[in-house]
DNA sequence: CCTGGCACTCTGTGTTCCCGAGTGCCAAGT
DNA sequence: ACTTGGCACTCGGGAACACAGAGTGCCAGG
C-alpha cells in the first residue's frame, strides 16, 4: 500500500512541516525536494497517505500537516538519528567537565540538554534502587535526635533527621553506625529491605528500639521518597515555541513529579531511546508534545532515565541524536566518579 | 495636590483594575464604589491623577489604568495587608507539619506558596553564611577519594567529593575528622575562613597536603557555591495571568539563580515586606512584572528570603499577607527543628 | 501509471463602516 | 470654589464584505 516514493513523501512532509511549521503543499514538495514527479502525482499520493491516516489537511485547500501516526511512521521507518557535530560534542564535554558532585552533574546535564535542544528537558536523579550502599553514617544532633546520613556508590547522598524515643549517648551511635555500615555496605539497594529486617537479632536489646526507629527512616526514605526526584529545565523554550493552547497544562504537568516519572519511566527497555509522540503518551494537556527520552547509567547498569519534551512538531532525529548523547556521556562521567 | 477624594479614586481605580483587568472609565467608578460624587467629577480627579503620572490611558477615550507610580502609592499608603483566613491558616500548617528535612521544607514551602497565591513562588535556601557548623564529616571513598559532608544547624548539608594528593588511611580519616570538628563544631560560617586558615599549624607535616586540600574544599563550597541555591514552583500560574508579552522572558529570568538571588535580595531590611513593583526592578523583561518578598529565618536571625513573583496587575494585600504569613510560619518551623 | 489542465473551495487579509465607551470642556447651579 | 449635567469628539474593536492565492480533486490524454 506504501510504495518507497509515498514514504518518500511523507519524509519531505515530515521535513518540510518541521522547518517551516506550515501546512505544505504538493507544490512546494515538488520544488523543494527532487522527488522526480510532478505534483499532480505528489498529490494523489498524498490522498493515499491522507487515507491511511499519516497526514491531515486542517482545512480544505491548506496543505498537509503529518499526524501522530505519520510522525510514529517517519521515526521508526524513514529517520535516521542524527550524530552531533563536533563543535556539539565539545560543548558538551566542557560543559560536563571537572564535576563530581552528582548535584552538580544532574543540574549541568538539564540545562545543557535544554540548551542544545531548545526543549525543555527533564532528567531524573540516578534511582536508589539499582545502586548500592557505600557508607551510611549517623549524626548525633541533639540527646534525641540524630541526622542519618545515606551515601551512595553514585554519589547519591541522601539525609534525614530522625527523632528517637530514648537518649542516645555517643558510644551508642559509634556502635550503631559501625553494624550499620558492616551490614549494609556495598548492599544493593533493593535488597537492604531484607537485609535490615535480620538486623534486630544482632543487637543488644536495649537498642533494639532506637535501631528499629532508624531502620524504618532508612526504609522510608528509600521506599518513597527518593525514586521520584526530577528537575527540568528550559521552560522558556516552551514559550518560544509556539504552543496553540495548553501551555499551562504543560507547565503544570511538568511539575507534576509523578507525572514527569511515568512519562520517562513506562518503558520495559531502559537502555533504548524511546520516543512518545503526541496522543501516545497518556495525559491529555500534553497531546501536543512529545517525549524523546533514553536510559543512562554508570557502565551497563541503567541508573535513571533522561529527555526531552517538546511540541509534536519537532526536529527528531536532531533530538534523538542530542538526548542519546547526553545520556551516553553523563553515564561515562557517573562510571568514572 | 492629591486630597483624600483623590486618592480614594486612586484605591478605586487599582481595585477595580487587578479585579477586572480592563480599563477602567469615571462612570463604572461612581456605580461600584459609593464615593458620593459624580462622574463628572471623577474624571476631574482622573485628569489630575493623569498629571501626577499616577494613572494612564491607554488610548484616548479608554478607561484609566495605574501606573507603576500609581500602584507604588496604593501599596504604600492605601492598603492593608490582608490577613489570611482561617482556613488558609489551617492550609499552611498542614501542608508544612511534620517535615524535619530541610530539603522538604523548602520544596513544602514553594509549592504551597504557588498555590495560596496563584502566583510564582520563589524560596532562596537558608543562608549558609549565617548559620553555624553543626557537624563536618568525611567518608572515605575509595583511595585517594573522600567524600565531605557538612551539616549545619539549620539542617542543611552539602556534600562534596574530594580528590586527595595521596592516599590515606582510615586511622588519618577519622583524625582529620577529629581535629576537623573540634575546632569548627558550632563556628559561624562566616568566621569559617580564619578558623580554617589557623589549622594547618595544628596538624602533622605529613597530614598538611591532604587537610589543605580538604579545607580548600570546604572554603570552596561556602563562598562560591551555595549562596545562591534558589527554588521555584507555580509557573503554570504565569500562564494564566494574560501575560501580554514576554513569558518567555520572564521564564528564562526565572531559571537564571542570580537573577532570582538579586530579584530577592535586594534590599537593606531583611526581614521587612519588599514589594518590587514593574520598572522598579532592575530586569528588562521583568518590567510586567512585581515581586513581593519577606526575609524569614529561625527566631531574630534573618536566614533567606522568600516571596512570590507575579503580574503588576496583582492583588497586593492579599499576596503580601499570604508571602508574610509564610515567611513567619517557615521561620517558625525552623525554629523548632 | 504519470501528467497537465481546470474548476472549485477554502482561509487569511485588507478595507470599510459603525457603534459605543469614554473623555474633555463648558456653562450653570449650589 | 467646587460640583454637576450636557455635549461634541475621538478612537478602538467588531461585523460585514470582497478578494487574492494556495491548494485540492478529478479527468482525459500521453
Amino acid at each position: 500500500m506504501l510504495d518507497d516514493r509515498k514514504l518518500a513523501v511523507l519524509r519531505a512532509i515530515v521535513e518540510d512541516y518541521v522547518s517551516t511549521n506550515e501546512p505544505v503543499g504538493s507544490k512546494a514538495l515538488a520544488d523543494r525536494h527532487n522527488l522526480g514527479v510532478s505534483p499532480a502525482t505528489i498529490r494523489n499520493d498524498m490522498a493515499a497517505l491522507e487515507d491511511g491516516g499519516y497526514i491531515h489537511q486542517p482545512h480544505t485547500s491548506a496543505g498537509r500537516v503529518p499526524t501522530d501516526k505519520g510522525y510514529r511512521l517517519f521515526v521508526d521507518r524513514l529517520s535516521q538519528v542524527k550524530p552531533l557535530s563536533g563543535a556539539e560534542r565539545r560543548a558538551i564535554e566542557t560543559f560536563l567537565a571537572g564535576t563530581l558532585d552528582l548535584d552538580e552533574i544532574v543540574m549541568r546535564t538539564v540545562r545543557l540538554l535544554a540548551q542544545l535542544t531548545r526543549h525543555v528537558a527533564v532528567v531524573q536523579y540516578p534511582s536508589l534502587t539499582r545502586s548500592t550502599v557505600r557508607h551510611v553514617e549517623i549524626v548525633p544532633l541533639a540527646d534525641t535526635r540524630v541526622m542519618l546520613v545515606l551515601i551512595t556508590n553514585t554519589g547519591r547522598v541522601e539525609q534525614r533527621v530522625v527523632d528517637l524515643p530514648e537518649v542516645i549517648g555517643d558510644d551508642r551511635v559509634s556502635h550503631l553506625r559501625a553494624v550499620l555500615n558492616a551490614a549494609l555496605d556495598g548492599c544493593g539497594l533493593s535488597k537492604v529491605p531484607e537485609t535490615v529486617a535480620a538486623l534486630p537479632e544482632r543487637l543488644s536489646p536495649e537498642d533494639r528500639p532506637v535501631a528499629a526507629t532508624i531502620l524504618s527512616v532508612i526504609l522510608e526514605t528509600l521506599v518513597e521518597r527518593h525514586e521520584e526526584k526530577i528537575v527540568f529545565a528550559g521552560a522558556a523554550n516552551l514559550a518560544a515555541a509556539d504552543f496553540t493552547i495548553g501551555l499551562r497544562d504543560v507547565l503544570e504537568a511538568l511539575e507534576e513529579q509523578v507525572v514527569l516519572m511515568r512519562l520517562l519511566g513506562e518503558t520495559d527497555d531502559l537502555s533504548e531511546l524511546t520516543v512518545r509522540i503526541g496522543s501516545e503518551n497518556p495525559y491529555t494537556g500534553l497531546r501536543g508534545t512529545s517525549i524523546v527520552a533514553a536510559g543512562y547509567g554508570a557502565g551497563d547498569k541503567e541508573l535513571a532515565r533522561l529527555g526531552v519534551l517538546g511540541p509534536t512538531r519537532m526536529d527528531y532525529p536532531v533530538t534523538m541524536g542530542a538526548v542519546r548523547a547526553v545520556a551516553r556521556y553523563v553515564g561515562q562521567i557517573l562510571a568514572g566518579s
